[in-house]
DNA sequence: ATTGATTGATACTTAAACGCTATGAATAAA
DNA sequence: TTTATTCATAGCGTTTAAGTATCAATCAAT
């Protein structure tokens, strides 16, 4: 049996002439001759009651129409289902992040491309920064959005925004007074930080009090941000924070800027969007593409 | 798109090997090949994943291939319909008949009918015999059974059992003592009759009467068998009546066999089965043969 | 009743498509 | 490094489908 044939029956099916029939199907009348007869052939069964003057329906022809029209329109359905996919306007594309991030600009961007794509599930996996490069590996995740850019032969990585580093101090602190603050007048300071074995931009900060001439005590430790302005406020230390966290607006903190050390490049919170390179499919290279775009745009808006 | 493709594309789905799917599809694996590569190319998208040593679904050959599956699924089952239809094994058949067969023979085929071909639905329509052939010239019934035997261009028919005509006298009736009675006996009699207009086997009874030299008082013309008995037993008249409906034993009616005059031949109830020439489904004609035979072995076990 | 027109089937030729064998390129295992 | 396995490509032969021309049958109109 072709999909030929069943095209052919069907227009057949709804014209009721072999002549009108092979017109519209752009054949001339013998080939659509021969197709149904070879179909009827393949069936055992004559599928249409032909006299010389009309051409009717059998009952094993009105039996099989059905079926026939079924099959044609599940192939065009796949056939647009497939493209959809291909195109990436549907899909499923899995995203990983930390909690902090729904505090900047990123919720905007997904509004958007929920409104723009709204075939394409957008899956959000909260998850520690440390976990998402086995998981990118994995292909547990797509991408992932993270403030340490990432670059060997499966991953790369781009910006997307930048974020500065803030001063977190409990607002009695003696330091509290001061519009910024340099990292080495934090030397005595007991400090508040995200766990160092699960955040690279954690380790980060810690990489950068070491430089600026001291190795910062901790006094804890803890997995989300809104945590460490808590244990700030509430006097267990200072801290060093993104700049977007300051939407927050934590009772008894103070927010101070960070100078950079002279000869030195000042630490930061950039975001960057990390991704494996080879394997994705369409829909996670949409996503991606689409949010450096947006963020191209967002920042010179900015 | 080809049939062919999805074949090869559902079978290389499940095998993810050119190699051993080609070998379960009896190509070779060239073929195999270069059909899958003509699907993607008209899909506008890559189906599998190649690498020199794994073949995988893609996210589009994730999608499309579903919609393969039910189409060849939805393929087979018409394929199927249609050969029930077209063996007769499922369609509709309606037969006309009068409600008087119902107290014959016929109910012990149709049970045994619908329980062999339970996908034939036998759809039985009373009818006044003499509706019946319009109605089979119309299309509106695929068969009938009736008293009179048919025969013309259009229309055939054939015996399908003997059935005797009975006199049905009320019991207190000068003639009830009697087992057997001649026609002209009833020449002084009023009759109860079914409605000449609508019944030939009425009309036949009539004829016959005239035939044995008198022309029946008519008292009351009815539709139904049943009634003609309660009538009888009521008092209104004699009737003639058909053999079978002895299994009604109404209460005040007295039945006696009738005699032919000589050199008659006597009339009769002969149930006949007719049915339209050209143009029947293979359900109608299924139905048309078991019945034949289901009479033939019925006579010939009696 | 006869002719004319229309419809579907058939015969034959041409062009395209499919499948097979042979071969190549790339990768993983020995 | 070698060997084996896997998928892709090239060339060839066969099958298959479409087109043109024609036939047979039927209905309509003169």
């Amino acid at each position: 049996m072709e999909l030929r044939q069943l095209r052919y029956f069907c227009e057949l099916a709804t014209q009721l002439s072999f002549t009108r029939a092979a017109a519209k199907l752009h054949v001339s009348q013998p080939p659509l001759s021969f197709q149904i007869a070879q179909l009827e052939a393949e069936l055992g069964a004559r599928l249409f009651e032909r006299s010389s003057r009309s051409v009717l329906l059998s009952e094993a022809g009105k039996a099989f129409l059905p079926h026939a029209q079924a099959v044609l329109a599940r192939l065009e359905e796949g056939r647009s289902h497939v493209q959809r996919v291909a195109s990436g306007a549907q899909g499923r594309v899995q995203l990983g992040l930390a909690g902090s991030h729904f505090l900047g600009p990123f919720p905007a961007f997904m509004a958007q491309f929920r409104r723009n794509w709204p075939e394409v599930e957008l899956v959000l996996v909260e998850m520690q920064p440390a976990e998402q490069l086995q998981a990118l590996r994995d292909g547990r995740l797509d991408a992932c959005i993270s403030r340490t850019a990432v670059s060997d032969a499966l991953i790369s990585s781009a910006l997307l925004w930048r974020d500065a580093v803030l001063v977190a101090l409990p607002a009695d602190h003696r330091l509290a007074g001061y519009a910024a603050v340099r990292l080495a007048q934090l030397s005595k300071e007991e400090f508040v930080f995200l766990r160092l074995d699960s955040s690279r931009f954690a380790q980060r900060l810690f990489d950068a009090c070491v430089q600026s001439g001291f190795t910062p005590r901790i006094s804890q430790q803890v997995v989300e941000v809104p945590a460490v302005l808590s244990l700030v406020a509430a006097g267990f230390g200072v801290s060093l924070v993104p700049a977007s966290l300051a939407s927050l607006r934590t009772q008894g903190v103070h927010l101070s800027q960070l100078h950079a050390a002279e000869g030195q490049v000042a630490v930061n919170g950039d975001v960057h969007m990390v991704w494996r390179s080879g394997g994705v499919s369409a829909a996670a290279l949409l996503l991606r593409q689409q949010l450096l775009v947006w963020a191209e745009d967002a920042s010179n808006a900015h």
